[in-house]
DNA sequence: TCTGGGGTCCTAGGACCC
DNA sequence: TCTGGGGTCCTAGGACCC
């Protein structure tokens, strides 16, 4: 992969000057996609689409020559099969996704401090610092599309505005694969292809009666060009959960505890990852028909220990007393997050509970050194 | 159109306290 | 004890986002 291969790329459209346009939105193209051709050379160029290919489920991701065929996120796996039965269909693989994304953040971090990431192929980076020593905005925005196309072979599109909205208005309109600059004197013009001038000059509580107090609000606000977010750096996290839907429902308690117990050892682990503890344990179950119900357990004292985790889920799935009903999805989360560290520590550790501790953290080193696999509990050994 | 997984935010009722 | 008002926390569910 040359250098000159991506400046060659088709889409990369420039407008206006970047001189007070400090926001970048960066976002990968069809992500998942991406990252699994880059497993599976030999399907470039072919419509791929990532989702569970069994039965149920929706498609997760779609290459561009997916999308050709009106295939996009969100479509149920059957529709999608039907309108391009010639689709290779890929498993999604979370983990290599988590590891990803990792290595795309280090790619923002080496171009500013000040990073806010989005989701696992989204971010904004205010780069108003790094004019001196990397150059203007937009010099960045083609440094960062060439890193992460070189690293990762995956194309991206970035936004460069004065404000997160319209630098993520500008890389939703850069996509595929382009790079778009929008200059402080031309959002309003921007935004007048779109008749938000029309907003603007609409009674505000009008426009808070078509679409609600929050939104209305909002919006009039941008309408007037008027976006004072910064980009934050670091939102502390709220919750931690996983969930999983089942590929056949399950009606066995044993089954379904087992289930819970998978789950809240994955939960506990990336807690503990987190250097977090929680107090509020929240169990989720979907049942055959769809219909989902939350039960959760507020304690005093935070916790991230696998044990004391499943022993609060399991004791919200009994108090169900669910006589097998089908049950599709279950899942577990923990809320009310706070920092081990500050967390209250005086909380007597009796020796058992020390006991349990020292476990959990012996099995986060071999799964650190050895993988997942390496050490369950031992009901999820089979 | 028969519906994944990880999240956040909001609402509403109830318990409880002063 | 027949009963106000303000506040906080908890629980449950749903809308919505990426």
């Amino acid at each position: 992969m040359t250098h000159r291969q991506i400046l060659k790329l088709p889409h990369i459209e420039l407008t206006g000057d970047d001189s007070n346009s400090n926001i970048l939105h960066v976002d990968m193209d069809a992500f998942f996609a991406s990252v699994e051709l880059k497993d599976r050379p030999e399907l470039r160029g072919t419509p791929v689409i990532v989702g569970h290919s069994g039965g149920r489920g929706v498609v997760t991701s779609a290459t561009y020559e997916a999308r050709k065929f009106g295939i996009h996120a969100a479509m149920s796996m059957s529709e999608a099969l039907r309108k391009c039965p010639g689709a290779t269909v890929i498993e999604p693989s979370h983990e290599k996704y988590e590891a990803v994304s990792n290595r795309l953040q280090d790619i923002y971090y080496s171009m500013t401090p000040l990073v806010e990431p989005l989701s696992v192929d989204e971010a904004f980076l205010d780069v108003s610092g790094s004019r001196k020593l990397l150059g203007t905005p937009t010099e960045i925005g083609h440094k960062l599309r060439e890193k992460v196309f070189l690293q990762e072979n995956i194309t991206c599109s970035v936004g460069v505005a004065p404000t997160k909205f319209i630098a993520k208005l500008a890389s939703t309109r850069a996509k595929p694969d382009g790079l778009l600059v929008v200059s402080p004197e031309e959002v309003l013009a921007r935004l007048g292809l779109f008749k938000v001038s029309d907003i603007a000059n609409l009674p505000l509580n009008t426009l808070r009666r078509a679409l609600g107090d929050g939104l209305a609000e909002h919006l009039h606000e941008l309408s007037w060009g008027r976006d004072e977010r910064s980009v934050e750096p670091y939102e502390p996290e709220k919750s931690i959960g996983n969930e999983e839907t089942f590929s056949k429902d399950l009606d066995e308690a044993e089954d379904i505890l087992r289930e819970i117990l998978r789950l809240s050892e994955k939960v506990a682990t990336r807690l503990r990852a987190a250097e977090l503890m929680g107090r509020t344990i929240v169990l989720k179950v979907r049942f055959s028909n769809f219909s989902t119900i939350t039960r959760s357990k507020t304690i005093t004292d935070p916790i991230d220990g696998t044990k004391d985790i499943y022993a609060i889920t399991k004791a919200l799935f009994e108090n169900l007393k669910l006589d097998r009903v089908r049950v599709r999805l279950v899942g577990v989360r923990v809320e009310k997050l706070e920092e081990a560290e500050t967390a209250s520590r005086q909380l007597l550790l009796g020796e058992s509970e020390k006991g349990w501790r020292e476990i959990d953290k012996a099995s986060d080193k071999a799964s650190a050194r050895f993988g997942d696999e390496a050490v369950k509990p031992a009901r999820l050994i089979d």
